[in-house]
DNA sequence: CCTCGAATGGAAATTTTATTCCGCGATCCT
DNA sequence: AGGATCGCGGAATAAAATTTCCATTCGAGG
C-alpha cells in the first residue's frame, strides 16, 4: 500500500500513471487496468461487483489495484473516472459549491464571481439542451403574429421589457404588458386574432403572468411560453413553449441564460419577418 | 405502494408521469420531482443523501416519490436517470463544446449561439477588468443610502427594473425611475438628502438619463454610476462609478455582464445595510 | 524437487447507502 | 371545533457495497 505516492486526482495523470506502471504489474492488476482504461465509463458508474465482473476479475483485485497506485482503495480512484465524467458538462452545483468552500470569492462580500459563474453555467446549459426545433417553432409563430404582446413580472419583468426594446428596434410591433394601473387584463383583451402573446414566468409563478396567458388562451390567441421546467403551469396555456434552467447564486437567480435566449428570438423573429416582407 | 402501475423504464416516459402526476402531488414530493427533472444528472450521479440536500428535502422523500410513482425504491428509479445519462450523453457533449469554440451558427437563423458567445466573452471580460476597489466603494455609497433612485431608460431599463425588484426583495428602499407619463424630473426631485442615485447608461447615452443624473448631481444628491467607457458623459456627474464593456452580436449588445455587475451589487448592499442595522 | 515469496480468490468484516418505520404536526372534512 | 387522515422528518433497520484478511496457488530460484 503505497498511500504517500502521488495518487493521481485528474484522469489524465491517473491514465499516465497506469500505462508507466503496466509493465511491472502482476498478471491480474494488469488486466484490471487495461480494462478499466478501455472502459473508464463502465469503471466510472459500476458496483465493484459489476466492474469486476467484466473485466473477468475478482472485486479484490479492483481494490488492489487502486492501492498499488496510491488510492486508499477503489472508491477513491472511482471519484476520478466520475470527475473526468462530468468534466465539460456544466455541473453548475458542484462548481457553486466550490466557489463557496474551496476558492470562495476572491473579494469576499462582493459577488460578482458567484453571480458570474452562475451566468455561464446557465448559458452553457442553455446550449446544451435547448431543442433548436422548439425555438424555430417559437420563432415562426411569432414571426406570423400581427402584433406580439409581451408578458412577464417581477424577476422576469425585465426580459420583457428588453424584447419590447429588441423587438421595436427590429421594426416587429409588440406591446408591453406592463399592468400599469391594474390594466393588464384589459392590456391582453386588445389582442385580436392573428396576435401571439409571448409569457415569461419561471418559479415561483406569478398569478397574473398565468391569469394573462391563460385567458390569451381561451381567446385563441397563441402562446408562446418561455419557463423553467415541464411542470410549469404555464404550459398547459402554451402552443409553443422553451425551457430555460437558470443556476442561481444565494437567493438570486440567474437571467442569463433568458436574456441570451430572448435576444436571439428577437432576431431570428426580426429576420424572418423582414425576409417575408421585403 | 402503487407497484403494479406502469413503472417507466425509460426516461421521456418518466418525465411524462411525473408531470401528470405533478398536479395531485404534495408539497415535498412535489419539489423533489421539480428538482429531478430540473437536475436530471446530479440525481443519475449522487446517492440519496446528496440529492436530498441539493433538493432540500429528506432522503425518505426520494423514495417515496419513486415509490408514489411505481417504483420499489429510489435505486429503481435513479436507473432511469443513469441510462438516459448513458444514452443521450454524447450529443450532450458535443453540443456544449461546440459552444465553447467561437464559429458559425450550428442552426442558421437561430441566434442563440452568438448571443451566448457575446454573453459569456462580456462576463469574463468583466471579472478581469473590474477593480474590486471600486465595487466596494460603490456598495458602500449605496448602502449609506437611505433611499435609491434607479435611473435608466431604453436598452438598459431592464438593468434598472431588475435592480427594483432585488432591492425590494432584500429589504432596501428603492424607487424605479420609470419616466412613466414623462415624471422622470419629478421623480427624481423627490430625493432628499441621504438619498443614492444609481443610474446606468450605455453609448449611445440617453439624454433623459444624463439629465436626471445631472439634476441629482447638482443637488447634493450622490450618483452612482454604470456605464461603458471612462469618457461616458454619465461620469461628470457621479460619485462613484464602473465600468462594464459588454461585446456585441449583430445589432445587439448583450446585457450579461452588467446584470451580473447588477446582482452582485443588490446582495451586497443587502448585505452591508443588515450588518449595519442588525 | 523443494522452498520461499508474491499473487490470487474467496469469504468475513466493515463501512456506506438505501429503505422502513414511527411519532408528530398540519390539514381537511364533518 | 373535533376527529381522522395524510404528509413529513428523523432515527432505526436493512441491504448493498467496499475493504480487509487469510488460506491457497503459482512461479522463480536455489
Amino acid at each position: 500500500m503505497d498511500r504517500n505516492e502521488t495518487a493521481p486526482r485528474d484522469f489524465e495523470s491517473l491514465k499516465a500513471h497506469l500505462v508507466a506502471a503496466h509493465g511491472g504489474l502482476p498478471k491480474r492488476l494488469k488486466q484490471a487496468a487495461d480494462f478499466a482504461l478501455r472502459h473508464p465509463d463502465d469503471v466510472a458508474l459500476g458496483t465493484v461487483a459489476e466492474i469486476a465482473a467484466r473485466a473477468d476479475v475478482q472485486p479484490s483485485t479492483l481494490v488492489r489495484l487502486a492501492q498499488t497506485i496510491g488510492y486508499g482503495g477503489f472508491s477513491e480512484m472511482q471519484q476520478v473516472f466520475l470527475a473526468r465524467l462530468k468534466a465539460g458538462w456544466p455541473d453548475y452545483h458542484k462548481r457553486l459549491e466550490a466557489l463557496k468552500t474551496v476558492g470562495p470569492e476572491p473579494h469576499p462580500g462582493l459577488h460578482l464571481h458567484g453571480f458570474s459563474q452562475a451566468a455561464i453555467a446557465s448559458i452553457e446549459r442553455l446550449g446544451a439542451t435547448l431543442d433548436p426545433i422548439r425555438l424555430e417553432a417559437a420563432v415562426d409563430l411569432l414571426a406570423g403574429a400581427d402584433t406580439i404582446h409581451l408578458v412577464a413580472a417581477r424577476r422576469v419583468f425585465p426580459v420583457a421589457a428588453y424584447l419590447a426594446y429588441a423587438f421595436a428596434k427590429m421594426g416587429v410591433r409588440a406591446t408591453l404588458v406592463d399592468n400599469v394601473g391594474g390594466m393588464g387584463a384589459e392590456q391582453i383583451a386588445a389582442a385580436r386574432p392573428g396576435d401571439v402573446v409571448l409569457a415569461v414566468s419561471f418559479a415561483p409563478y406569478t398569478q397574473s403572468t398565468l391569469d394573462l396567458a391563460a385567458n390569451a388562451a381561451a381567446a385563441g390567441i397563441p402562446v408562446v411560453a418561455i419557463t423553467d421546467s415541464a411542470f410549469s403551469p404555464l404550459i398547459a396555456s402554451a402552443r409553443a413553449w422553451l425551457e430555460v434552467a437558470e443556476a442561481d447564486y444565494g437567493a438570486f437567480r440567474s437571467l442569463a441564460a433568458t436574456f441570451a435566449l430572448a435576444m436571439a428570438l428577437a432576431v431570428s423573429v426580426g429576420e424572418k419577418r423582414e425576409g417575408a416582407q421585403g
